[in-house]
DNA sequence: TCGATAGTTCAATAAACATTGAACATAGGG
DNA sequence: CCCTATGTTCAATGTTTATTGAACTATCGA
């Protein structure tokens, strides 16, 4: 449960993998949230987002996330810090990231996901 | 077999639905095909995506990308003849169409998708 | 060293998905 | 009027997916 987990470099992130990450509405959910916060600090950890599921389902979508490049792992005693690979995609796939986020906030109502300022936690 | 084949509403396509139809390689390349096309022609019929899979098969993946209002099928006697729903897919979700498409297009050759004078048939 | 906290792993389950082929429907041309 | 071309429908199949809870591991602080 220590070391840092598998990424896949830049060249191997796949467009339809990407896609396919970002069409679960739990993980767009996620993504988003990481987005939002992303002027306050550019990493969450897990629990931030146990709002969205149980823990052992976010795990699960947390190495979807991450196997399919779209965000990055650090582990840090015994929390895991995600933050999004916004040059990597940027890179591969330009202005891909920014049209899906700007999409999502759009519906941000129909898709339920959190408001801007509903990310800090409640204790 | 005959009537025009039902299309969601400008307002009920949802973002979830359209990722995940694009998430699959050979819809995207339908998709992709479609755009390449239009300059020439703004539709294509179903037997210009023979050599993508079989037409049972096609049939289905023509049914998810009208379904979540990827694209426009209109019944012309025994053909049916589909176009990209540009104008709408821009109005709800502005820049992502296009930005898929640059990214598959910088990707054609790992996804196999069609160079852009292959579209022409060869009968 | 003990206990609490954070998160993972595993197995089970139900639902959705992609693919196939065979049978069918429809329209148009000889 | 039949024959062919185009495309759909349906049922069957095997795969992948999301979700759950229980058991587990690791780290930190008292």
């Amino acid at each position: 449960m220590s070391r840092t987990p598998p990424h896949p470099a830049r060249e191997q992130i796949e467009l339809p993998m990407v896609l396919d990450c970002l069409s679960d509405p739990i993980r767009l959910a996620i993504v988003y949230q990481l987005a939002q916060q992303e002027p306050v600090s550019s990493e969450l950890c897990c629990g931030d987002f146990n709002g969205l599921s149980g823990k052992s389902n976010l795990t699960y979508h947390f190495a979807k996330l991450r196997e399919c490049g779209l965000m990055l792992t650090r582990v840090a005693g015994t929390n895991r810090f995600m933050r999004l690979r916004r040059e990597d995609l940027e890179a591969r796939f330009p202005g891909l990231l920014d049209a899906v986020l700007k999409s999502a906030a759009k519906d941000a109502d129909r898709l339920q996901l959190v408001a801007e300022c509903d990310v800090v936690e409640a204790d």
